[in-house]
DNA sequence: GGTTCAATAGGAATAATAACTAATAAATAA
DNA sequence: TTATTTATTAGTTATTATTCCTATTGAACC
């Protein structure tokens, strides 16, 4: 989701990370991580391209195809959400917490917001026996406040 | 969501599309009124390239620009929707009745699901006050029984 | 039927994503 | 620790998806 978290808890899911990594066999790399952490501390649901101007600062050498690459593994292992925008570009979050999305059709802006009550509804039969699910989400398109005004 | 519809229902879906391109102030052109029937009368999320090849038959002379222009064109009118997949290639279907989706990460098909219980709904304060909502979709993901039998 | 202007076909351009390969650096064993 | 193995990376090149451009067409209105 990406909601600004206390250094500890940050430290807590960096760790969590770590692990996940290892167990997922996956090498724990200065650019996996940087790219996770980032989309854990950023509030907003960048694109490939975007997180890769972000990074250059602090990892002057890292390519455009890593960050395509490295979200793309992490995506497959559940680490990383591929999210639905309202453009043609992937966006991406750090799959953290269970949340949900609000896209206005207008700016594209995406906000995050909870619903528990959701979160631990039971679902009807048919999706129910569909197979194992993973994640769910609901993902509410509309106008924005900021956009309706104009 | 494209379930099939009696002809009956068919012709009548069709004259409210008419009628709403009249309202939008969009012409009632043969490419418009042929992809929007492809997207009722079938019952899978096809891509802009896949309707394409599915249409020349019928248009043969279509091109696939007016595919994308048109697909983003009844989007922007709310009469077709761009729907959340596990690929980078955007799919569209016909927005005719409130569903949700099913989509498996490992075959990446996509399958609809009625849930009237969330339709009717109401959302929570921050999602309630965001702005004016025009739809409401469950994306959920997991592996389906046929991929997880193998 | 004639006029107007949005929409189309066809092709060319751009943007987004993925593939390729030599070099690098985690992980593991010695 | 150091050496070895192997996945991962940077940099580049290719491919795929989507959009733009322009002359031409055809739907809507007179």
């Amino acid at each position: 989701m990406a909601t600004p978290y206390s250094q500890e808890q940050l430290e807590q899911i960096m760790e969590q990370f770590v692990t996940a990594c290892r167990i997922a066999g996956l090498k724990v790399t200065h650019q996996r991580t940087e790219i996770y952490r980032h989309l854990l501390v950023i509030a907003d649901h960048p694109s490939a391209e975007t997180l890769h101007k972000r990074l250059l600062p602090a990892l002057p050498s890292i390519s455009l195809d890593t960050v395509y690459r490295t979200l793309a593994t992490l995506e497959q292992h559940g680490l990383v959400t591929r999210i639905q925008t309202a453009e043609s570009q992937a966006r991406f979050e750090a799959a953290y917490k269970p949340h949900h999305h609000l896209i206005c059709s207008r700016c594209k802006q995406v906000m995050d917001f909870h619903w528990p009550a959701i979160d631990s509804i039971d679902l009807p039969e048919l999706a129910d026996q569909w197979g194992q699910i993973e994640s769910k989400t609901i993902v509410i398109y509309g106008v924005c406040k900021n956009c309706s005004k104009s």
